[in-house]
DNA sequence: GTGGTCTAGACCACC
DNA sequence: GTGGTCTAGACCACG
């Protein structure tokens, strides 16, 4: 499968959960129309409460992205990916400008920053060969 | 004061207080020897519970940034500003790093995150002439 | 056909048919004696599990609405049309009935309600002329 | 208190307590800056489990009606009213226009919806005095 | 089998 | 005291 959580690293498994959900649809390793893993068999294999996964899934839910068939399961709705893409893209736009007014906040100046980020991007660079995909 | 926080902001506001006191050690805005704000006054500044002002002291004594001068108050201890400027940097270097993380975790490429980071940078730089100062 | 169903609307499927067949019976369209479709036929026809359509027949039975004649299928009884009628009526009653209710509870005035009511019921009547059969 | 559930009929208890608390707000009963009721007092007064009361609050923070101040409680938030309102105007019209579509696809007449409308208003208004005030 | 709701109770961070 | 998260397990409606 193509989700994993991490207990301990302070993000709430619910929100792990849907958010690997909504970059698999922004991926295209979900279609549209896709069935999404049940309650009880995603819970089973990431060990977590069948709970906490219906709070994943509700979350989608009211965002749009999948789609309850009831007595089926839940369904990549045909617009999803779209939105996926966009709120990944803005997630990750609002966290990266939060880490730099943080840094500048703290004193740093914009130079320095820089330095920072160009330094921390090149160790990540060697382990992850361009995809080239666009989002 | 150079200290104001944001209640709605997910930091919790001990921590608001207690890394602007750092930062303020960092850029030499409180030099060694300084008295920090008594927990009455401040809490009553920034309309905080002084629990809270409490405990953001806590912690700036048990990273040894102020030290209690019986009687007198919370003074910022000599040799704390090295200290506040790498715990600074070094914090700072975390934030990136897991922001870059998080980016490429979600599937963004490293280009797109580079071109991600730049443009952000560059809105910020237009508010905030570099100031020169080295941590 | 004279059924259309639709999965994403909250009516559970298996009363959107028998509801439907009731309505047809109460306007005449199906005449006592008249055979419904089999289970397996319009489980195929609206892509549904026939368990869905075995569950919406065994509702129109004990609402006795339809009879099984062994080896043929299952047929409209004769004393129907009027029983569909009324409730038919019974349930439209009950609708508007809750939907103002609920209205009132939601703290509008009863002339805000009428005034709701009619701009909708306006906008309905455009598209449907009026077809004057009695209930 | 102004909140009160019926937990035996088929509305989810966290949402009669969400849209109770929205109506609240919609009526200026609750004004921006009020706290709403702790989880546990309003699930003791209640009978209902926290959970419930949470799921709720959940709601209404993601829909920002509320908006927590930690380890204070959740209070209205400024720009609430409004929202509110339309948010109860849209709910009650959605009501309205969907029992009438139900009833002219069932096969009554405009006239005869008309008919029934103004009949089970005539029986409410009785028992509620106008109060003439605008959403 | 599916998801949805609810209860009960634990633990955490924050104020 | 506050809300937030998670577990565990029951019950329901739907297909």
């Amino acid at each position: 499968m193509f989700i994993q959580v991490n207990a301990s690293n302070g993000v709430p498994v619910y929100d792990q959960i849907a958010r690997q959900v909504t970059f698999a649809v922004a991926d295209g390793a979900l279609a549209a129309g896709d069935l999404i893993p049940s309650v009880r068999e995603l819970a089973k294999e990431l060990a977590v409460n069948p709970n906490t996964v219906a709070r994943a899934y509700r979350e989608l839910q009211s965002q749009e992205v999948v789609e309850p068939t009831p007595g089926v399961g839940l369904a990549v709705r045909s617009g999803a990916r779209a939105a996926c893409r966009k709120s990944r893209r803005d997630l990750m736009r609002r966290r990266v400008s939060e880490s730099l007014s943080e840094a500048l906040a703290a004193g740093l100046s914009p130079d320095e920053v820089e330095t920072l980020f160009t330094s921390e991007l090149k160790k990540l660079r060697k382990n992850h060969p361009a995809a080239g995909e666009q989002a």
